[in-house]
DNA sequence: GCCGTTTTCGGCCCGACTGTTTTCAGTCG
């Protein structure tokens, strides 16, 4: 799938073209480029079928240079682009301070092309005598090169943040009359750059006290009336606003972004003769909205939008004909389906793990130990499942509000078959295949591994499909459309992973094996009790893919999961 | 370059902040 290829490109473009002083195109290159991005089909298909004008924001031109990228590998306009601008526009935007305008001064002016060039000028005291930058400028430039270079991947994994930022809103709580995490958090992305928590006080300036006073602050970093940021031990930044009460809605509205949902909406509050900001909705001076979010969407005409969805990926649009899916809520999911046990590479036993799980309200869970040849992660083999069996009997005649289904997770060879024999798989309930070795194969042999495990007779589930591991590893390169046509056909589930560095499927791929009809599972991979907390996280990367109830297994009965696991 | 129950031409999100200026351009979220 090249959607994503075909983004950066036309976002490049974009860069390009707004350093060269364009107007307005830049802004429809990155329409296009965002659209084509979070998009749940194959871009070369609709390509095929002569779709491509049906992406929102490709008109003629843009398309004409996606065929010409799908026909020949190039596109002459950008080459053209780069020609003229021979700058690595991506590392100098990343420097804080630094926009197209001033990389296209620098570019002329002194032949700055990289951040080495840019971190030159600068100790050489060349930036400040640059008409329109000074001194302080160029010594917040070289600062900020610094935090570029050391920066790379300083985003923070949602499962782990996610405890941080609930436990201060639970510490501030009762000196607020409001409180609420905002912007990518409340999103529930995978990855965090950093918390936003916006209030309502009485008394600001003890809230702030109180916040900036925290035992888990490392650095305060600024404290005013309104707003005050600081940086956790363990690096992450959070910062705290407080707002008027009458704001508070429009506020969180426009702090939860995402930066694209909200461009979206602010327009059709334009097409209504109104104007919306962080203070309200506005029509002249008159505020009609702004204390709850509801009320903003609703004088919009639109539907109350999950935070999960407000990525401008047809949101909008489904709010606006009020056709937004009903989401799976964190409630409905009532088990987990996949974890480890000492069995294998777990550090717990089965019964402690069935009590973690009673705790958190599960009514089923799947133990599901690696079989097979993995022994890094200490598979097992025939002999040692059956004795597994005996003990899962024995606890659930101990155990009789919590149902537990004796599974396994084999692994999927470089050929596609699984390294167990059907005679063990036959003695467990449910049987998930991975794939946990020779990653890097190319698309056509690693499609072909997986859709022969997907077409063998046992497996019910393909957990971790991509493999990805966030900020470490590239998920192995499938061709993902071809690999849920193959679910569909035969009627295996995919997973989405809750662990939090997996995460995987994402929930791009959720949305489109959803609109596929496929059926989606979710397992925290738990390597102990304390892992079990994490289904959370994957019910957020299922409702971020429109999933409702009826897509996600976890919340079926026992009955209708035993039918779905017959194979 | 895209788009349209106010338009097929004339628009394109908004406000705050910073650093540089003396009324504003550029950047950010």
């Amino acid at each position: 799938m090249k959607n994503q290829e075909i983004a950066k490109i036309l976002y490049e473009i974009a860069d390009l073209l707004e350093i060269e002083g364009v107007e307005f195109k830049p802004r429809a290159y990155r329409r296009a480029a965002q659209n084509i991005e979070s998009l749940s089909v194959d871009i070369e298909e609709l390509y095929k079928k002569g779709q491509l004008d049906k992406i929102p924001g490709v008109g003629k031109s843009i398309a004409e240079k996606i065929k010409e990228y799908l026909e020949t590998g190039k596109v002459r306009k950008l080459e053209e682009l780069r020609k003229k601008i021979p700058v690595d526009i991506e590392s100098l935007s990343a420097v804080e301070g630094l926009g197209p305008r001033m990389i296209k001064t620098l570019y002329e002016k002194l032949g700055v092309k990289n951040l080495d060039d840019l971190e030159r000028v600068c100790k050489e005291r060349r930036l400040r005598r640059l008409k329109g930058f000074g001194e302080k400028l160029e010594r917040k430039i070289l600062e900020n090169i610094q935090l570029v270079k050391q920066r790379q991947q300083q985003r923070f994994l949602l499962g782990f943040v996610l405890p941080e930022a609930n436990a201060i809103v639970e510490e501030l709580k009762p000196y607020v009359k409001k409180i609420s995490l905002a912007g990518s958090i409340r999103r529930r992305k995978e990855t965090i750059g950093d918390v936003d928590i916006l209030a309502v006080a009485d008394e600001p300036e003890y809230v702030m006290d109180l916040f900036t006073g925290m035992k888990r602050v490392e650095k305060v970093l600024a404290k005013g009336k309104t707003k005050s940021s600081v940086r956790l031990y363990g690096g992450i930044q959070v910062d705290l606003r407080i707002v008027e009460e009458e704001s508070f809605g429009s506020a969180l509205q426009y702090f939860t972004g995402s930066k694209e949902h909200n461009i979206e909406v602010r327009k059709i509050a334009i097409k209504h003769g109104y104007k919306l900001n962080e203070y309200g909705l506005f029509k002249g001076e008159k505020k009609i909205a702004g204390k709850d979010e509801e009320e903003v969407y609703k004088a919009l005409g639109m539907q109350w939008i999950p935070p999960e969805l407000r990525e401008n990926r047809g949101e909008i649009e489904a709010a606006l004909n009020g056709s937004l899916p009903k989401l799976v809520e964190y409630e409905d999911v009532k088990g987990d389906l996949q974890m480890h046990t000492k069995w294998s590479d777990g550090a717990n036993t089965i019964e402690e793990m069935v009590q973690e799980a009673k705790k958190l309200g599960h009514k089923f869970i799947a133990i599901t130990d690696h079989v097979g040849s993995l022994k890094i992660a200490g598979g097992m083999d025939e002999e040692d499942v059956k004795e597994q069996a005996k003990e899962i009997e024995k606890i659930r005649e101990k155990y009789d509000d919590i149902y537990i289904f004796h599974g396994v997770e084999a692994n999927i060879m470089k050929d596609g078959s699984l390294d167990v024999s059907n005679s063990l798989l036959k003695e467990v309930d449910l049987v998930l295949a991975s794939v946990h070795s020779a990653f890097r194969m190319d698309e056509k042999e690693m499609t072909k591994r997986v859709i022969k495990a997907i077409e063998h007779e046992y497996v019910d589930i393909i957990a971790h499909p991509t493999c990805r591991i966030i900020q470490k590893r590239e998920p192995i390169k499938l061709d993902i459309e071809k690999v849920f046509e193959a679910a569909k056909e035969n009627d295996v589930i995919m997973e989405i992973n809750a662990y939090p560095d997996r995460l995987d499927l994402n929930d791009i791929h959720t949305k489109m094996a959803i609109e596929m009809g496929i059926k989606i599972s979710i397992g925290t991979d738990a390597h102990s009790k304390e892992h079990l907390k994490f289904y959370e996280l994957g019910v957020a990367v299922a409702r971020r893919g429109w999933a409702e109830k009826k897509d996600i297994i976890n919340t079926y009965n026992i009955e209708e999961l035993r039918k779905l696991f017959q194979k």
